[in-house]
DNA sequence: GGCATACTGGAAACCGCTTTCCACTGGAGG
DNA sequence: CCTCCAGTGGAAAGCGGTTTCCAGTATGCC
């Protein structure tokens, strides 16, 4: 293991002046020492201890990202998008997976502090249960007392700067849209009632189309994922149209009702939520609510690495955009 | 921020004792101060510095991953079967993406060398140029003379520990499959020449194809991504049957047909490779060959972790199996 | 020519934790 | 009763960098 010490007395300089040349510090070396000193590291091989340089200088150049599962596109979007932006600012992201469960996404922040990262990124719904949302904000603020950094991408909840989406505005919106088309017997594929992200999209469905004199859907609760969408979209019944709170249900929904021989659009229409990248090699494609995902993940890095700069933590709204695809058909 | 020395001094004992208290030493440290010690540690909110923990132990917990793309379904799943495995051994992950440039995959090693993980993971298939592969060689070996150990999901060619799938073979079985069928006019969206798991794929196809007496399959370069299969789809001519080398391409090929009018498997079949998850939701499901990805990762994190004890580094060679679905239709 | 003023290089104090070595204690064994 | 040893706590030397002072040198200016 090369060290700069080694490197130091190959180039016949002093550590100090060797720290200098290699890890970017503000003092100036001379030419000549300099070359002498980027000479030897290169024949030794030298590659800069980074823990020994985040202790010494009490920050690391790492991010840490939490999320529910990489194998689902929304996360891996938000992953890419974080990882790009990171990477513009020399920073590498260590990422941690909850599977959904709560409790590791509050213990993987504590892992992280104790990584002494850079920053933290949250993302994922938060969920109803007041005393998982406390205790998780417990301890990024413990880690924010420490000097970290946090944003979080989804509700503002946590009391650090947030990327909120416009769920529910999103949600009336397309309400609105299908209606516009026709429909009037309305299903909602709701997810669980604890996950923060589901309740406001399937609210916002429902009160744009109270809004619009329109009846109550039919709301069907059940898991947040793919699985999640094939079984709930079996107790339909009635409706000319099913929304999904998010896309991966909806592609579950379309594969059960595929299977069942239902059509879509023909026998009853389908619509997401997020625009996930593999929409648009689905036959029939699927309508949905766009999300910018990866600028999302990218914007989460730039709020937490900017800090709250004296004052409040920012509140990012993003806006969503109703793309209309072939899963819906106007009824006439 | 609160250290251990904080902790110590709160409880009365001895930095030692503290230490050997809080983070696992092999050392026991009697019942009245191990208590004393621990409650400290949570009054006060202790959280250790890996950094210094890295530099004082000289290895870090976290295992770096190097990937080309999160949003492509094959890694993902490789990057959720490694943080799987990896977190069973108490690591976290840090990952890579090189979006395909050879470059920035050599890049990750230095900077993962740096960071000093416990192991790098290396995946995605290796390129022809001898240079680059040289030189991904060279840092691979920099890092694993100051201990590191390394292990890579693809071809055995840089010398580490490989997780080796069966391209070759796969391809040749998937042939003969489809040839049982009876197609005998193939055609091969074969990704670029220089990449060897497309050449091993398109090869191990061809050779099977020849050992049948069946005419060469029309070849057709392009992309290794779903947009490169979509245009080179463009390109068969009067083949029945379309093997695309993985299933992302097969997945833009099938939307290519489907946007020209041309139905599958009516007529023209279509098959892929690597059998990633998004399949089964797509219409007409597709015909691949299956890969165990999330596992590969997952036995590329123990690979790497248990080390060439003694001896050479291991292959293991991964089987892969030929799944008939609906994309690809008998010919009578 | 003399003196203030950059510049530049080096010595050494830290960053927070691990671990080796030492010292001390109390009980087993002779 | 003394010796030996297992068991446990503490002091201190690193781990590999960063950075603050200091000192020496060359430069600018009057």
């Amino acid at each position: 293991m090369v060290t700069l010490e080694d490197v130091a007395r190959h180039a016949g300089v002093s550590l100090a002046t060797a720290s200098r040349v290699l890890n970017g510090s503000s003092r100036n070396v001379g030419r000549a020492m300099r070359e002498r000193v980027e000479k030897s590291a290169a024949v030794l091989g030298y590659r800069t201890n980074v823990a020994a340089q985040t202790l010494a200088r009490g920050a690391s150049n790492v991010i840490g990202l939490v999320v529910h599962d990489l194998v689902d596109p929304y996360f891996a979007a938000l992953a890419d998008g974080a990882m790009r932006a990171a990477e513009a600012h020399g920073h590498m992201v260590m990422v941690g997976t909850t599977h959904r469960d709560p409790e590791r996404e509050i213990a993987y922040v504590s892992t992280l502090n104790a990584q002494r990262v850079r920053a933290v990124l949250i993302s994922g719904s938060r969920v109803t249960d007041p005393d998982v949302t406390s205790r998780l904000r417990a301890e990024l603020d413990r880690y924010r007392e420490s000097g970290g950094r946090v944003a979080c991408v989804g509700q503002d909840l946590l009391g650090v700067g947030t990327i909120a989406p416009a769920n529910r505005e999103g949600a009336a919106e397309l309400a609105r849209a299908l209606a516009a088309l026709g429909h009037t017997r309305f299903a909602v594929l709701a997810g669980p009632p604890h996950l923060i992200t589901a309740a406001d999209r399937s609210a916002g469905f429902a009160e744009a189309l109270a809004g619009l004199g329109l009846p109550e859907p039919q709301v069907i609760h059940g898991p947040f994922d793919r699985d999640g969408g094939y079984e709930a979209v079996q107790e339909v019944t009635g409706a000319t149209c099913v929304f999904a709170v998010n896309d991966v249900m909806a592609v579950g929904a379309l594969a059960a009702l595929r299977s069942r021989g239902v059509r879509v659009p023909d026998d009853i229409s389908v619509a997401g939520f997020d625009d996930i990248k593999p929409l648009r090699d689905l036959t029939p494609s699927l309508t949905t609510v766009r999300l910018p995902l990866t600028e999302m993940g990218a914007q989460a890095v730039e709020l937490a690495l900017s800090g709250e700069e004296g004052g409040e933590p920012r509140l990012v709204h993003v806006e969503c955009e109703v793309v209309l695809r072939e899963s819906v058909r106007p009824l006439v």
